[in-house]
DNA sequence: TCCCGATGGTTGAAGGTTCAACTAAACCGC
DNA sequence: GCGGTTTAGTTGAACCTTCAACCATCGGGA
C-alpha cells in the first residue's frame, strides 16, 4: 500500500522556510567575515578551537572529527592545509600505530586568538543581539533537542 | 582606544555550540538524502522549488538568485548544470537584452515531484517531529527576528 | 598463531562554492 | 544623444567537500 506524504502545513512551511533562511545568512556571513578577517572558513576555525581547548592542544584525527563535526575524509583535507599554513603539526600517535596526533602550533594559537574576538563580536551582533534572552534561551533547548534527535537515531 | 571584546557568558556559549551542532547535523542529513535519493544537493532543490513555484515556471535570473538565497555566481553554474541535465532551461529576456530566463522543464518538474515527498519526509522525522507546537512556534519568530536583523543591517 | 572483520586515516576525482574580473546593456544627468 | 555609472549575467581559477577506494593496523576468536 502506498505511504501517503505527510505535507507540511502553511505554519510548518512558513517554519521551514524561515529556518532556512536565517540560519543560511546566518552561517554566510559570519563565514565571510571570517575569510576575509582571519582567512579561513570556520569550518577551519572549528577545528583551530578544538583543538585549543584539548589538553595540551592535541587530538586525536578520530576524535577531533568528531568534535568539529566534520568527516575523516574532510578532517585529513583540512588539517594538511592547517599544516601547510603552519597553524597545525601531526604526530605518530604512540599507542597505536595507525594514529594520528593534530596539534596546534603556537603561531596557529596565536592566529586564533588573533580571529577570535571579531568572529565573537560577530556572532553576538549577528545573533544575540536580535534575541530575547527568553529567545536565546528557546533556541538553546530546541537545538538541544534536535541534536539529540538527530544524534540519536 | 581599544574595544573591549563582549565576550558569550557560559550560557551563550552553550547555546551557540548546540545551535551549530544541531543545524549542521540537519543540513547535512537532508543534503545527504536528497543527494541519495533524488541525485542532487539542497541548493538545487531549492531552486527548483522556486521556479515551481513562480508564474509560468519561470524566474529572472536575479530573482531567482535572490528566491533561491544564492549568489549570482552561484546560480549561473546551478543553473548550467541544471540545463546539462534537462530539468531547466534558459531563455533571453524580451524586456532587457541582458537579461535571462530560467525556466523550468517538464522533465524537471516531473524530478521534482518525484523527490518531493521524500525530502518533506525528511523535513518532519528530523525536525518537526522532535519538536513541540509551541518550540516550532518559538523557532519560527527566532528565525523571522534573525532574517529581518540579518538583512535589515 | 592465523585469519578476519573492524577501525584509523589518507587519497584522488568529481562536484559545488567563492571571488574577482569581465562583457554587455540599461539608466541617468546633462 | 553622450559619457559615466549601475545592473545583469558569465567565466575561470582557487578552494572546499564528498564519495568511494584504498592501505595499514588492531582486536578477537578458532
Amino acid at each position: 500500500m502506498a505511504v501517503m506524504t505527510r505535507w507540511l502545513d502553511p505554519d510548518e512551511q512558513r517554519t521551514w522556510r524561515a529556518y532556512l533562511t536565517a540560519s543560511r545568512v546566518l552561517m554566510d556571513t559570519l563565514d565571510r567575515e571570517l575569510q576575509r578577517e582571519a582567512g579561513m572558513p570556520h569550518a577551519y576555525y572549528e577545528i583551530l578551537v578544538q583543538l585549543s581547548e584539548a589538553p595540551g592542544r592535541q587530538l586525536r584525527m578520530s576524535q577531533l572529527a568528531q568534535a568539529a563535526g566534520s568527516s575523516r575524509s574532510r578532517l585529513s583535507h583540512a588539517v594538511a592545509r592547517l599544516e601547510a599554513a603552519g597553524w597545525v603539526r601531526r604526530e605518530d600517535c604512540p599507542t597505536d600505530r595507525r594514529g594520528q596526533i593534530a596539534l596546534l602550533t603556537d603561531e596557529g594559537f596565536a592566529t586564533l586568538a588573533a580571529a577570535a574576538p571579531g568572529h565573537v563580536e560577530g556572532v553576538r551582533r549577528h545573533l544575540f543581539d536580535a534575541l530575547s534572552p527568553a529567545q536565546v534561551d528557546q533556541l538553546r533547548r530546541i537545538s538541544e533537542t534536535l541534536a539529540d534527535h538527530l544524534t540519536g537515531s
